[in-house]
DNA sequence: GCCCAGGTATAAA
DNA sequence: TTTATACATGGG
């Protein structure tokens, strides 16, 4: 069990659409990365993970981004403009996590031409079908395990015409033919390049497969709903004029004008 | 029934 | 290079 400062929000984080697969009960939240089922939740100003030590410094702490100063981010962000100050103010607790990026790949290519309860029930079907079973909830499945299936073995998962695609980019990872590794450091326009060679994989995935999976927070995923926002709420702004923290300011926004459709009649 | 959803591949202009 | 359309599925 550890205990930490409340330095981010777990509603906030884990519910804004960055993550498919967190679910709360009675203030627990409850998912699992690369094996290793987590529950975690807020007692008054203090966090509480139920993980060991190790698994902490080796996981978690980097998963939730606990190293980086978004005061800081959101003040630097504030000042570029009094919308996107609004939009961090009204959830400041949310931090970027680093998911897996095979799970980030696969989960925004099933996010495509789609809405989030659903995307969460396909991601959801997908675990339960070929994650492995560990008892509070399932694994994701591995790119290798995907790889190895066909379009009608994905069936029961409904994912319509994205099944696909999964294979395709399970197939490019298992093969790696895809360098993960590389991707963390390459020159943005590079690996947008790379991911684009699997199919079912465009700009807009692309964006947040390496602001979600590989922690590029210069990545500004556009998709309809954030053109929408762009153009409604900062008719002066590009998404480069947030600089390196686009990503997070991408956070802050989409979170924000979802919340607050009336934003946009 | 109709419309839309954190888009992309494909064909055609 | 830009623009139009199909695509599977389920909720409103």
């Amino acid at each position: 069990m550890i205990l930490i400062e409340k330095n981010f929000d777990l509603a906030q984080t884990l519910d804004c659409g960055q993550a498919f697969r967190w679910t709360e009960k009675d203030g627990v939240w409850t998912a699992c990365v690369k094996s290793k089922v987590l529950k975690i939740k807020e007692v008054e100003d203090k966090i509480k993970l139920d993980c060991s030590q190790e698994d902490f410094e080796n996981i978690w702490e980097n998963y939730f981004d606990l190293k980086t100063d978004y005061q800081k981010i959101r003040e630097e962000l504030s000042a570029l403009s009094p919308v996107l100050k609004q939009a961090a103010d009204f959830a400041p607790g949310i931090h970027i996590l680093s998911q897996d990026p095979w799970e980030a790949l696969c989960s925004f290519i099933i996010s495509q031409n789609n809405n989030i309860p659903r995307i969460k029930g396909i991601i959801a079907k997908l675990c339960e079908n070929f994650g492995e079973n560990l008892g509070e909830t399932y694994s994701f499945p591995t790119a290798e395990t995907i790889a190895k299936l066909s379009v009608d073995d994905l069936a029961p998962i409904k994912s319509g015409f994205r099944a696909k695609y999964i294979l395709s980019a399970a197939t490019a990872i298992a093969n790696n033919e895809i360098n993960i590794e590389k991707l963390y450091t390459m020159p943005l326009d590079e690996a947008r390049k790379e991911l684009m060679t699997i199919k079912g994989v465009g700009p807009k995935v692309a964006d947040c497969v390496l602001l979600y999976g590989f922690h590029r927070t210069s990545c500004f995923p556009l998709d309809v709903w954030m053109k929408r926002a762009m153009e409604t709420l900062f008719p002066e702004n590009s998404p480069e004029d947030f600089g390196e923290n686009a990503g997070i300011a991408q956070q802050y926004i989409f979170h924000y004008s979802r919340m607050n459709p009336k934003l946009f009649e």
